[in-house]
DNA sequence: TTGAAAGCGCTAACAA
DNA sequence: TTGTTAGCGCTTTCAA
């Protein structure tokens, strides 16, 4: 059974050296400190059963990583790097990253490795206004954090500073004279999206303008949504519209270059997310710049001290760049 | 330790219904059936514990899914649906897919879940010509399969039947009456691109033509490199320009278009890989169909099976549709 | 500090 | 068909 391998256990070292078990095993630990033990096992190159571990202790040393299956290829690139994030961290101390994709509606998979206890808590990919992945979480006691905020509370998060951010970004705009400017956000039933909206209203408040609420058009998920707003937008003469991430800032661009406006002399353009997509852009978008591998670690972190009763704080908020560009020159 | 669930075992259903462990060990492995267990089983929703199941018998019931963790905007889709299907697999089998990056370079990540035994077997997300991944597996004799096709004889693989499309695709294109034609190719160090060469060199000669090694441009990976292949085409009057990939015939498209060359009329062109990135395009792209979840879900089922001791094939190629759209037309 | 022994929850001989 | 027993490889009381 299981594919053969110098399968030299805990017992092996203990003879070989002529003590008990129980002082290897504290060795290992750290706990003893026998630097004969130490050196035995890293000669022989002795690596502990983590599944014998796992039975000892009611661990299994991985964590679950639960992201949308149905995520489009521009979330593709967000996830991929959160993802990487975590699993640096999780090596590093020593756990592993199991791959679960939920779909809206339909969270079996979810409730599969929490029921046979293949983890010993989870990272969430994405956060919804009604979660009921999380409810479930909730509701079965794993401990669990979530990557972008929640609306329940007693959730641990981790998120980008998004309000900060966007008030900043809209703020900075506004203050080099634009009085008019739209905004085209994604669903609405997305926290992020949620979060993005307030940051943009506040930079406009703060700036003492009116908001404008004929001018934000939220649920704009499709290109077709997004050129409407577009139009509406240029019908109206917007001096700038801001997107709120880096797909929707791209098909917007789309319908600008098809109706021949040029940005930034007819138009001016920002994004609320920067990525790949966006970057090689010509001109270059103005964008918040945030890291979500940064994102991914401090996740995992937060996870991995929960399971080990450490202590972690509500919510943990990250660090963003305003990064001024062509699109909104002057 | 470990979060707190009502952690009913084998000895408490054994004792509940006044029978023994092995009892009802063995009328849930189905071997007893004895529906009283069954039945006490479902009703208080019991639920074995892999750790201690693959403690008795050296198993953990996970997979480990090697993905490149350099992967580009344009292979995460790809991997994203190999990663669907391979999940359902898994899941419907019982087991969870460990998900692990690696590095060109650096497979430490892939030597972790070999050594700590937190696999029982692994799939390869893409194979290389000289992979130390695939040397290193064979080494440490863990069961494995290959999606994509790989020179390691003894390697299982799993791998779209990239010969025969692109040989059929081609010898379409050239039935067609196109006589010079040009291919432009991704790393020569992928499997994938050699195979797609040789699939395009044979449909050539099933067509009598010669090959024309001056117009096959391989290692076109970045922008640069096919704007250059695809100058030299043009200047050279060919016909019709053969993509290997998305990525690739995306970057050709955006040439022609900067140039302002009109497709079909001025040239012709085609993909020997269609993905969501290059499907909504206007011209329509002729190109190969492939579904990556089927080979993700055989993959899985060839390595659970290996797993189970049973027998599989060496080689699987799956099926393929030629798409023949506008970008070819006359 | 060290060790003997029990136990984590399951499976697999072996007997009955 | 059923039960008894002995592990799987580790951690952790509890004494020494």
């Amino acid at each position: 059974m299981g594919f053969n391998q110098e399968k030299i256990t805990i017992s092996d070292v203990a003879e070989a050296l002529g003590i008990s078990k129980t002082t290897v095993s504290r060795a290992i630990s750290g706990k003893g400190r026998r630097q004969k033990v130490i050196d035995y096992i890293r000669e022989h190159d002795y690596v502990p059963s983590p599944i014998a571990k796992g039975l000892a202790n009611s661990r299994n040393y991985n964590i679950g990583w639960v992201m949308p299956g149905d995520s489009t290829v521009t979330d593709l690139p967000f996830f991929q790097r959160c993802m990487i994030g975590i699993s640096e961290i999780a090596n590093k101390r020593d756990y592993d990253m199991i791959l679960t994709l939920v779909y809206d509606g339909d969270i079996t998979a979810l409730e599969r490795i929490v029921k046979n206890h293949k983890i010993d808590g989870i990272i969430l990919g994405r956060t919804l206004i009604e979660d009921e992945r999380v409810e479930f979480l909730k509701a079965s006691n794993v401990p669990f954090v979530a990557i972008g905020s929640s609306e329940y509370r007693e959730v641990i998060q981790i998120d980008n500073d998004h309000i900060s951010a966007c008030k900043e970004l809209t703020s900075v705009l506004i203050s080099k004279g634009i009085k008019k400017i739209a905004l085209i956000g994604g669903k609405s039933n997305h926290v992020v999206n949620r979060t993005r909206l307030e940051g943009f209203k506040k930079g406009v408040s703060e700036q003492g303008l009116a908001i404008d609420e004929g001018h934000i058009f939220m649920d704009a998920d499709d290109p077709l949504s997004v050129s409407q707003a577009v139009e509406t937008a240029l019908q109206d003469k917007m001096e700038c519209i801001v997107c709120m991430d880096d797909r929707i800032c791209l098909a917007a661009l789309d319908c600008l270059k098809r109706d021949g406006v040029s940005i930034p002399q007819d138009i001016k353009i920002a994004s609320f997310y920067n990525s790949s997509l966006l970057e090689n852009y010509v001109p270059s978008i103005t964008a918040l710049q945030y890291d979500p591998k940064v994102l991914g670690m401090e996740a995992c972190n937060a996870l991995l001290d929960i399971i080990d009763g450490i202590d972690v704080p509500n919510r943990k908020l990250l660090g963003y760049e305003v990064v001024l560009k062509d699109s909104t020159k002057e």
